[in-house]
DNA sequence: CGCAATTTGTTCAGTGGTTGAATTAAATGA
DNA sequence: TCATTTAATTCAACCACTGAACAAATTGCG
């Protein structure tokens, strides 16, 4: 009996929808500009005839739409080693569509363009302490950042397909934000807040306006940014809070409700000092920036949260006793639950995020070394804990960034916007 | 400015292979089959049309090849209301394609045949302590209960489309078992002793045998025998060891290496007692299987587990304190351990299986306790806790689930096979 | 310089599979 | 008995992919 071999079986394919005539070649779209959008350099209609398995007749078919629909462009030729015909190369569209990329934390709002390629285009960070800001006034402000990002797209050929916006808080499935206690918001509904400021054209099956949590977006961010690929990772956001994004396989998992990663409240002391939460000994308690900040003795100091976080780095830079003393701290009770969570599952990746990402080279010792003690698996598979690619206040970006993502998954909404 | 508003962004299409033409059919195939698999009762073609989207043209062709495959049948009219031509039932075969299931686990070795249509056809469990039997024998032993299973499918008119084999322990991707602790293996090549055995005809699409661990396969077998849908939850597999299976959007998450579900190494008192992991007050060392049975006082009785397990469920029937101390107990340790991963996942139901389905009612309170206290979002959305609905000794069953599943996701496999 | 070799991209008749409308089939109800 | 209603099939039309042939553009060798 001969066969393949394999552990896992087969994923199951989940309740696709039936292949109607017309969706043969809107899938097709979808796969060729997915394609593009993930080759390492850019790539020929034959590369990606070989590459997909369609014909090169259909490729060339198919990418004549997505050239015509201004999604993709042909690139100067790549010098070719070897014979024949030169290859026109095919990249993203750098004047088509973009996306927005807003965010309201607690000490600042930002608004940010990324293109098609997932190059940001515009930036701003506007710093002010949101927390006595009622909501509307909030809103009312970045509506005014938004509009200048808007300008800023237009100025640059960009369109922008559709807006996403990253509170440090629960939302819920209508986009209302139940709960952001550091803000101290409840119920807010920012959608009817913010939706007709915005003045963004809809794209078919883009969402115009999403709210999502802050780390959510910010692990997006950190998953675009990376290689292509599917890979599982846990990002964790150390703000206020402490919030984790979880993608796995590829794909950002948001629970049965929306509200997963709620690390910040994972028992690391379950007798230790009680929370907010009405538990005892939370992560948050012993890794939020709060105590760490306390335990470093910086507390009192007034200063804005990012300003602390690099003080607290640079007296740890020096050798600081309590610095490295907290940090060091903060760092095992971070390992002992991130290695709760690497051996549920099985993740290979760690991020640090947020205002971790500052202080990841003194918090990495301390995670290693848990991580070594308490994962099942550490003999045989490595973990890997890296800060985040894209630095901290990437939630922005990775909003903007899953607007794209949303026109390159499903190309006809634009196409058949824009004749 | 009008559209739908949404939480939650599109969820990106994961890395599809491009649509060819034939692949057009292949898809309905699977699409049509699948609607059929889930229906709560037997679709007409008229059914499957509007569910579908498909023309009735189309689905009359695709259910054609469906039944000339004998993947599915007419069933009797079902009696309808009102007037008009009546409908034909549209049903799995009950004569098709059949997955079979295996299990070595510590005290027993089982062995079940499944249709389509998830109906357990054949199902022996045969009682051994498996400990001090070399790996070899063991996978001779489980032949012989393989070669009854296959002669029980002969008789019932099922074919064999593949085998799953459940164990104890950590598996790789190339099926070796890399370690299953409670039963002294390590780095086993079962595959290897087991394949020629079994003697299956191969299915295009079907992996001949799997080898899985015992907690993912008693996961699936719990998602396949609820209601369809994409249902995301834990399953606790309380034996010896205490594993967990997760499924979220109704598919099973591996890890990165097929490794997850490690759960019972999650501290639940940092500084509690040495585990043998090398971890201090891991969750195994208050609510696995030993654990439960010293404080209850039943230890160095040298009861087979699951006699011990029953006995223990009669002691707290009859109200005896220690007995529920100690569940009780154990209850409070799981449900730390279930807080920590419902705040993280964000999950709305906690299945009980292995051991715990018959312990269930006692360890029940406790856990919705400790979930109640911990949980962030318990104030808005409950968390079900319920005793796994196939009962202990599920996994056997789910893997040879999973061989159907397999069928019905990709049933031009089979059909390719069978003229 | 010229020509074969090579690779890219396009053209075009052919085909598979879905589409939509018309038709047949089989029941209910007045 | 016949109009009404719903189910399923038939068939010409059509859409998008296929495969092979062809045109285009460059390298390399004599």
């Amino acid at each position: 009996m001969t066969g393949v071999w394999q552990c896992q079986g087969v994923t199951t394919t989940s309740a696709v929808g039936a292949v109607r005539q017309g969706s043969l070649r809107e899938l097709n779209l979808a796969v060729v500009l997915g394609r593009i959008a993930a080759a390492a350099r850019p790539p020929s209609r034959a590369d990606l005839a070989t590459d997909t398995g369609l014909t090169r007749a259909t490729v060339s078919a198919v990418v004549d739409d997505l050239i015509g629909g201004r999604l993709v462009c042909e690139s100067a030729p790549a010098p070719r080693s070897g014979a024949g015909r030169p290859a026109r190369g095919l990249v993203l569209a750098d004047h088509g569509p973009a996306g927005l990329g807003l965010e309201i934390n607690v000490d600042y709002l930002a608004a940010c363009v990324v293109d098609l390629a997932g190059t940001v285009r515009h930036h701003v960070v506007h710093r002010a302490d949101l927390r006595p800001v009622s909501p509307a006034d909030a809103v009312a402000r970045l509506a005014a950042l938004a509009a200048d990002a808007h300008a800023a797209a237009d100025r640059e050929g960009l369109v922008l397909a559709g807006a996403t916006l990253a509170v440090p808080g629960l939302v819920d499935a209508h986009g209302l934000v139940r709960l952001a206690p550091n803000l101290g918001w409840r119920d807010v509904d920012v959608p009817g807040l913010l939706a007709d400021r915005l003045r963004i054209d809809p794209v078919p099956g883009v969402p115009p306006l999403v709210v999502d949590n802050e780390a959510n977006l910010a692990a997006l961010g950190e998953l675009h940014a990376g290689p292509p690929g599917a890979p599982s990772f846990l990002h964790i956001s150390g703000e206020v809070g402490i919030g984790a994004g979880i993608v796995l396989n590829g794909s950002l998992f948001r629970g049965a409700r929306g509200w997963s990663g709620e690390i910040g409240h994972v028992p690391v002391r379950p007798d230790g000092r009680p929370c907010r939460c009405g538990g005892r000994g939370c992560l948050e308690r012993y890794a939020g920036q709060e105590a760490i900040l306390t335990a470093a003795g910086l507390t009192g100091t007034d200063l804005p949260a990012d300003t602390a976080t690099t003080t607290l780095a640079g007296l740890a830079a020096d050798g600081d006793q309590a610095a490295l003393t907290a940090l060091h701290d903060a760092g095992t009770a971070l390992g002992v639950a991130v290695s709760a969570v690497v051996n549920l599952l099985d993740l290979d990746t760690v991020v640090l995020g947020g205002g971790y990402a500052t202080l990841a080279p003194w918090l990495c010792p301390a995670i290693l070394t848990e991580l070594s003690r308490r994962v099942l698996t550490a003999r045989w598979a490595e973990v890997t804990v890296r800060p985040a690619a894209l630095g901290p206040r990437s939630a922005a970006v990775g909003g903007a960034g899953s607007v794209v993502r949303a026109v390159i998954a499903r190309p006809v909404g634009w196409l058949a916007r824009s004749g």
